[in-house]
DNA sequence: ATCTGAGTGTTGAACGTGTG
DNA sequence: CACACGTTCAACACTCAGAT
């Protein structure tokens, strides 16, 4: 057991010293000057970089405190040392197992630190906090003040709610704030009914009134979430699409405004409620999904069992490739039609944007264009079907081995899903 | 973009609390 | 009193692994 290397984390099996640590845990890249002595020279500075009186505050409003420009040494800036911890910090907390964050929380109680966590542990700790604190803001008035000072949260554009309809755009022009969820449209519209309930329960009762809604209720309020935030967005792109680059990023900042989130997969690209789900064209993802379900057991740390399927796949033979291959072409065959019958449910001026948004998804309506397109990648391997026959063979019967028959099931059953969405609109 | 799934971060709301 | 921040909840976005 101790042998096995299957466990993501590196341990550490006896006492270990810093250096230890750093072999172990922390990514070493010489080739950024990042060697093992500089991360602990990095570590050393950063210990003597922040006022002593902030070793006992919470790690947010700790490493607020650290003076960068103290702890940078030549060839690194100060910049580049506070990425590089940000770095590290985020490996050590993808590294933490659980008998650590127990054996923290321990330590959390026993010493009564000022660390938000202690909170969850004890509502007590969180009494002494505030005493605490409150000693420590007398103590430090300056130290308080200079927090505070430094507003980098985001100020609101508007704090109206979505559900009063169109808004005032603010005094810059930018459309009013994102959209709340479909859960906090439900809360909203809670409120009126919340007469004779004590305010401090609100939460607990919109969640459990929450439960009880069905799918096609809860998936309502999303759908009024989906509407809303591509209005939005749609009104944002509108607004910053007169500015240079330059501009439009300092505007987003200066509003707080975080596209990066939203601009990935961007309301505008994402899938809407309903709208069947576009199958990968590799076979590489159905050997994927069906392996990893298979090897389950085998190996029950996901990314193990990812990796380990992905390697798999790597030493299959052409041939056996070329079965996925098909299979893919199948499944593409099923979204064509899938999404034939769900954009029947739309409206025309849907489709119109639909169609707007997602100009690729049309090659999806025909087989045919399909099948071009993916004959180009087409694998070396060949049986003596035509090409032509490989995408029109719907209704010939093909053996099957489990893995099809598994994927037949699989398949029925999305389509039956789909017409319960259907039903919804 | 898609497969899995655990973990993390962000968002929205209203209320509570502390501060100046 | 205004303001900033914390709390509490669910939902959702994103990340990571590797391949096409």
């Amino acid at each position: 057991m101790s042998g096995n290397s299957g466990s993501v984390r590196v341990t550490e099996p006896e006492e270990s010293d810093e250096s230890t640590d750093l072999d172990e845990s922390i990514p070493i890249d010489e080739s950024t000057g990042w060697t093992k002595e500089n991360l602990q020279k990095l570590l050393a500075a950063m210990k003597t970089s922040y006022p002593e009186e902030y070793g006992d505050i919470a790690y947010p409003t700790g490493l607020k405190a650290v003076d960068w420009e103290k702890v940078a040494f030549p060839p690194f800036s100060p910049e580049a040392c506070q990425n590089k911890w940000r770095k590290i910090f985020h490996e050590m907390r993808k590294l933490r197992t659980l008998a650590e964050l127990i054996d923290e929380a321990e330590e959390s109680i026993t010493n009564l630190v000022l660390n938000k966590k202690a909170r969850y542990v004890d509502r007590l700790a969180s009494e002494e906090h505030k005493r605490q604190m409150k000693v420590f803001r007398k103590q430090h008035p300056v130290l308080v003040q200079q927090k505070k000072s430094t507003p980098q949260k985001r100020k609101r554009v508007s704090a109206v709610t979505p559900n009063q309809g169109e808004q005032p755009k603010d005094a810059a022009g930018l459309p009013p704030k994102p959209p709340c969820n479909g859960y906090s449209i439900f809360c909203q519209e809670q409120l009126p009914t919340m007469a004779g309930i004590s305010s401090r329960t609100y939460m607990s009762v919109w969640a459990e009134r929450w439960k009880g809604l069905t799918k096609r209720e809860k998936d309502a309020y999303s759908i009024q979430h989906t509407k809303l935030q591509r209005k939005y967005m749609k009104a944002l792109n509108e607004y910053v699409k007169s500015f240079s680059e330059e501009e439009k990023q300092r505007l987003l900042n200066e509003h707080g405004i975080k596209v990066a989130m939203v601009n990935k997969r961007s309301p505008l690209t994402k899938r809407l409620p309903g709208e069947p789900k576009m199958p990968s064209r590799s076979g590489n993802v159905i050997f994927c999904q069906d392996q990893m379900e298979l090897m389950r057991e085998e190996l029950p740390n996901a990314r193990e069992r990812f990796r380990k399927v992905n390697q798999m796949w790597k030493e299959l033979s052409n041939e056996e490739k070329f079965q996925y291959k098909e299979k893919v072409n199948k499944k593409l065959k099923k979204y064509s039609k899938k999404l034939q019958k769900w954009l029947k449910t739309l409206t025309q001026e849907d489709q119109d944007n639909y169609w707007e948004r997602n100009p690729t998804k049309r090659q999806y309506l025909n087989p045919n264009s399909l099948k071009r397109k993916s004959s180009k990648s087409e694998i070396v391997y060949r049986p003596s079907d035509s090409e032509d026959e490989e995408i029109e063979v719907s209704n010939r019967d093909e053996p099957k081995n489990n893995l099809e028959e598994e994927e037949e099931e699989e398949e029925d059953e999305d389509d039956k899903e789909d017409v319960v969405m259907f039903d919804i609109y």
